[in-house]
DNA sequence: CCTACCGATCGGTAGG
DNA sequence: CCTACCGATCGGTAGG
């Protein structure tokens, strides 16, 4: 990786954490410069302005989320369909509590700043259809009877999820673990036939 | 009401609808005095800065929620318990699609500034807990028997409660609605014996 | 409730 | 990648 290449990605990453943390009108181009040791008109040399910084940091965020999302699909297919579910949810949020990423989504996700409303809702949208697909596999290639037809079942998998996507960075991980027991257990017995 | 005071609650009512559809960086004094036909150093005639504006806004709409909530506690007791948690559920959700209050709710509980941090998740974790004693009554009062204990049936509503919180502006009503049913048949079916 | 004004900071450009 | 610089806007104050 050259130089300037090894400069970019580190406006990147900077980029990333400080939109996470604080926002991004709270962020300001020198706020960022100054954490990569560069001085502020610099970064105008790698990216040509502030939303275009922006916009390239919320492909690094969906890029990877995506990715992670796919990983998924590897699970162990001779393992009970409630332990697939089950770990595809803790999962996907542990992966939320592990990095910025998860701030990140959550901060622009669920509130979306105009100026970048359509394209990061299009992102967002595109990582829940991909959890989806994850869903109907298992669910698919399981022979248990559900009480209620698939897509409530993914649908209610789904609110559950972004239910306790809602309790990253406000309550602790382990806060979040009582939860996620809870509003498993219920969701679990909702879906089976017992 | 006095002249005076009659400015001060349209600066407080213009305020909260600014700093909610734009966020509290994004709205200036000049934004919320323009809207209010006056000019933007008059608003210090009433609140002695910006900061504290917002944090008179943050109990505006926390202590309506709080209202609201605890207007709850209404509902019919001869009503079937299910009939009585789905209709708690819809009304919560209903209030939020309604004004601005749940845009705000959701932009500053969810992700709340540095700043008014420790402020906004006291008032948050306060209308969970009115939420929560909603709860207990209505469950406690019923003969039914359920599948999890107590804790767990209410914990993993407000978790559904909040997972459809998560819809509110980024989808329609419409959309709404669809999650709504889906995330209620399972989370009834999962907490009842059938 | 207004006019006049302030220092600080912002994103961004020119030119190297 | 930097220095020097720009216009615009911000929250806020003085004094009425």
């Amino acid at each position: 990786m050259s130089k300037g290449e090894e400069t970019k990605q580190k406006i990147l990453q900077q980029a990333l954490m400080l939109f996470s943390v604080k926002g991004y009108e709270e962020t300001s181009l020198k706020d960022i410069a100054t954490s990569v040791n560069i001085k502020a008109p610099s970064i105008y040399a790698y990216f040509k302005s502030k939303e275009s910084l922006f916009e390239n940091v919320i492909d690094v965020v969906m890029d990877e989320y995506l990715f992670f999302i796919r990983s998924q699909a590897d699970t162990d297919v001779s393992l009970p369909t409630e332990k697939q579910l089950y770990t595809l949810m803790d999962n996907l949020n542990k992966y939320f509590y592990k990095q910025n990423l998860g701030l990140f989504i959550k901060r622009y996700g669920l509130v979306p700043p105009e100026k970048f409303r359509d394209y990061l809702l299009h992102k967002y949208n595109e990582s829940e259809r991909e959890i989806r697909k994850l869903l109907y596999d298992i669910l698919e290639s399981s022979s248990k009877p559900y009480k209620s037809d698939l897509d409530t079942v993914v649908t209610s998998f789904i609110c559950v999820l972004d239910g306790l996507f809602t309790y990253l960075v406000n309550y602790s991980e382990q806060e979040y673990e009582q939860r996620l027991k809870a509003a498993w257990e219920v969701y679990w017995q909702g879906i089976t036939t017992s």
